[in-house]
RNA sequence: GCGAAAGUGGCGGAAUUGGCAGACGCGCUGGACUUAGGAUCCAGUGGGGCAACCCGUGGGGGUUCGACUCCCCCCUUUCGCACCA
């Protein structure tokens, strides 16, 4: 790398100085509009990975570009530094998940630093601290009054090896993600939020959510799963207590020929002691029930299930039919209980092939509406038939489409008492407690009068004790006698503290509000501040974040709009989700040994090449392989441009007059830089950074043409494109930009200067080539002054010579002309 | 199985509204400068053919003067959901 330009004293040099100085701290108080461009917080792990990186150059690219823009732009980091990791490194490495954190933030700090993105760090938030979780506490006590934040017995995820919970996310084909045991299923008393009560709205403003990609609305329409059906009752034969069915179809109840229970319903054992072999059915019933505490690893199981030796009545044909328990059914949707439809319900239909269970047509396709072309259907092989048609056999209701069917179906349970309208969905309540260290104490003493009792906000935070040697298999918490010895803030009485901590996706719901008011000591944040910074107008981060993440804070937002906190529906206005950066086409990964690390790169080639590659190999929503044949590229690129400078710099070092251009080489070239303006710029806004930089490579290979053709150069001209060309760059190679443009005579921080507007005087060509196709093929081009009309541009290219070689002499059929582009002569 | 996105040179990828396919970069080939080149500069680089020219955007149809782009069918890959009644 010898006569490469010196990378390290330069970004050194202006790290320093925008840090020292705090170029990019702000406040609140300007005359600039405001910008909000968010990166999602990093979990501090150990060190940067080239996600990280992606992420944050393109953030940093965004917000230099919006200041450029004179935005004035809240560019914040902090970290999400509560979490398992930290625990289990701890007791991995015999220190203290406090140490290990905090150690692992100073260097991804220095990381960060070292790459110059343009963060103001006076507003670093760092979750693990009492003055951030003491509000994490504080919402807890808010949604706790308000019934959103509530106990109840639930099923969890346990790890027997382990002794401990596990959130989903850490358990993997159904097991646990660090001993690889069964995970089990148990039932503890946990405290939740009530997200389900935002479920509606959850999805209703996803509509507002314009330029967040389809696929993460999808994801999150899926996620909350809203369905629109109808609950039914059904007695039972000999049995005075009905059972209630959901079904989104009540249009097939004529066809519903048995019901099925899962076998975790309520009533399963009380029916089984009706049947002629009840012990033996329950033996059956216990191994249903433990196949499906265990998660499925991929695809469907083998449907499995047993007649209960109950009848219960349809409620519209009135005939009996056997209830039956199954495998298939999942008592944590609907009602726990289904009418089956074999007939149109392809799960139905196989469980009644197996059992040789009565199927009954009661829908055909709907012949008069619809392009169906009737086939005279011959019942058998056509089923199940799962779609909407047209009823048969179905009493009253037979004729009805099934819309009209189902309008007039709920109509009548409603009026008869069995049943009503229902909607249900899939999103469950957020269950938030974790029997582990490492997270924000919840704020509950348990009191044996008066219950759980909420530590009044006073008395926040509610500090996390220091545990050395955490241990599995005790919940670390509860090992502190002065943390767990409380007297009940209600009656005095000595009480035990809740020893759970919350999950740490309830830090990550409203980081992003802190960092509008990162010092408040009486709120979470002042809602003025907020209120001057919200919405987010761009956030980027990773796919991987579609729902959790990005559903929890969309809901914690909903919840501080009732609490009367902030005005508005949702929090982020724009989201960009970047593709993952991969090593031989493999997602990185420790165990497969193809990390790259940033540090590695940046001592090699700079945090500018760096930058610059990763926003260049591909488009910023899609995978990127990391390539260090590709980086050498960038490099090699900014080389390039130092070398024409340094050759330059004595002639254009200081403002030597105004650009006259010349020669035809000299327009030519200013031509080509306004272009180039013009390009970056539409590309920037539609986040296309890969070709905004193209653009400028572009650019710079017309540079050297000129450097190389010109013998008398035009030094304001080549000044002109040396200050154009450092600001355009500016977004993605700040450090080289600034170096340049101080060595241009300039002062004050590149990333506050106007971006440069092409100029539509030298957009404009004077020459245009237009394109001659003969039936579509390009046969030859023309060259025409830019304001020729159709009847000349056809005449010129009639008298070519090379296209009269392709008409020989045919008659003309048609000619297509779209100006200032082609002209298309169509021949026999 | 359902849903979504995507398939373009040796590779990463370009191509506002249908209008010169392959911008830009990597790699490769040749040359220059050099004791040297893994530095730099210049030239070339989709395939076939000496050439004129022909063929080329996963495959097959279609619409159009004109299709990577629009429509229909099929194949492949990736991602998401996965017994949701």
């Amino acid at each position: 790398m010898r006569d490469s330009y010196d990378f390290r004293s330069i970004e050194q040099k202006w790290q320093k100085k925008w840090f020292t100085s705090r170029d990019f701290q702000v406040t609140e108080h300007s005359d600039r509009p405001k910008y909000y461009a968010l990166e999602m917080l990093p979990y501090p792990s150990g060190k940067l990975h080239m996600g990280h990186v992606r992420n944050y150059s393109l953030g940093d690219a965004v917000a230099r570009y919006l200041w450029m823009h004179g935005y004035n732009v809240l560019h914040p980091i902090g970290w999400d530094s509560f979490g398992l990791p930290a625990e289990n490194a701890a007791i991995k490495n015999n220190t203290h998940p406090e140490k290990w954190t905090l150690d692992n933030i100073a260097n991804m700090k220095r990381q960060c630093m070292r790459l110059g993105i343009s963060y103001d760090w006076s507003r670093e938030v760092t979750t693990c601290f009492p003055d951030y979780y003491r509000w994490n506490q504080w919402f807890f006590l808010r949604m706790f009054e308000r019934g959103i934040a509530y106990r109840k017995k639930g099923i969890v995820n346990w790890c027997n090896v382990c002794q401990t919970v596990l959130a989903n996310e850490q358990v993997e084909d159904g097991r646990c993600w660090r001993c690889e045991s069964e995970v089990e299923k148990r039932e503890l008393e946990q405290w939740y939020f009530r997200i389900t009560d935002y479920a509606e709205q959850l999805l209703q403003d996803l509509d507002q959510l314009q330029s967040w990609p389809e696929k993460v609305i999808t994801m999150q329409r899926n996620w909350v799963g809203k369905s629109v059906g109808a609950q039914v009752r059904f007695s039972l034969e000999g049995d005075d207590e009905p059972i209630e069915i959901f079904t989104t179809r009540l249009d097939t109840i004529f066809g519903a020929t048995f019901m099925v229970l899962a076998p975790e319903h309520p009533r399963v054992a009380q029916l089984l002691t009706h049947h002629p072999d009840g012990e033996k059915a329950m033996e059956e019933v216990r191994k249903y029930r433990a196949q499906q505490s265990q998660i499925r690893e991929g695809g469907e199981s083998e449907k499995l299930g047993l007649f209960s030796g109950s009848y219960a009545i349809n409620p519209f044909t009135h005939e009996r039919i056997p209830i039956w328990i199954a495998n298939f059914v999942l008592m944590e949707y609907g009602t726990g209980a289904i009418m089956a439809v074999p007939a149109h319900d392809s799960r139905d239909y196989e469980f009644a092939q197996k059992y040789r269970l009565p199927i009954r047509r009661v829908i055909e396709p709907d012949s008069s509406s619809g392009s169906e072309t009737a086939h005279p259907e011959t019942s058998q092989d056509s089923l199940p038939y799962c779609q909407y048609g047209r009823l048969i056999d179905s009493g009253a209701y037979s004729g009805l489409t099934s819309e009209e069917a189902l309008q007039k179906m709920y109509a009548l349970i409603k009026a008869e008492g069995i049943g009503e309208p229902t909607v249900t969905y899939r999103l469950k309540d957020w269950g938030i407690s974790r029997q582990r260290y490492w997270g924000t104490p919840i704020p509950i003493i348990y009191c044996p009068d008066c219950g759980a009792v909420p530590v009044p906000d006073d008395q926040l935070p509610v500090r996390l004790p220091r545990v050395e040697n955490i241990k599995l298999g005790v919940s670390p918490l509860a090992t502190v006698a002065g943390f767990l010895k409380a007297p009940c803030p209600k009656c005095g009485k000595s009480g035990k503290r809740e020893t759970d901590t919350m999950d740490t996706f309830v830090d990550s719901s409203w980081y992003f509000y802190r960092y509008c008011d990162p010092d408040n000591s009486r709120m979470p944040f002042a809602p003025e501040k907020v209120k001057y910074w919200f919405p987010v107008d761009q956030y980027i981060g990773g796919v991987e974040h579609a729902i959790l993440h990005l559903i929890y804070m969309r809901f914690f937002t909903k919840v501080m709009r009732d609490l009367g906190l902030v005005t508005w529906d949702e929090p982020v206005l724009n989201l960009f989700t970047q593709g993952m950066v991969t090593k031989d086409g493999a997602k990185m990964s420790k165990n497969k040994g193809n990390v790259v690390d940033p540090d590695e790169f940046v001592d090699l080639f700079g945090a500018d090449t760096v930058r610059l590659f990763i926003l260049f190999a591909a488009p910023a929503e899609k995978d990127l392989d990391w390539k260090e044949t590709g980086a050498e590229g960038c490099f090699r690129f900014l080389n390039r441009i130092w070398r024409v400078f340094s050759n330059y710099e004595a002639s254009i070092g200081q403002p030597c007059g105004e650009v006259q251009p010349r020669t035809e080489n000299d327009r030519k070239l200013l031509r080509e830089l306004h272009q180039t303006l013009q390009r970056a710029g539409q590309d920037m806004s539609r986040f296309h950074m890969n070709t905004a930089i193209a653009a400028v490579m572009k650019f710079l290979n017309s540079l050297y043409d000129y450097d190389e053709r010109v013998a008398e150069k035009n030094w304001p001209l080549l000044r002109n494109v040396f200050e154009k060309m450092a600001l355009i760059l500016s977004p993605f190679a700040p450090h080289f930009c600034e170096e340049i443009w101080e060595r241009l005579g300039h002062q004050g921080n590149i990333s506050f200067q106007h971006w440069p507007q092409a100029d539509p005087v030298w957009l404009a060509e004077e020459q245009i080539e237009i394109v001659v196709q003969v039936n579509g093929r390009v046969r030859g081009k023309l060259l025409v002054p830019a304001g020729i009309d159709e009847e000349s541009c056809k005449k010129l290219a009639l008298e070519d010579r090379r296209i009269q070689s392709y008409l020989a002499g045919k008659a003309i059929q048609k000619m297509v002309y779209v100006p200032g582009r082609l002209l298309n002569i169509v021949v026999p």
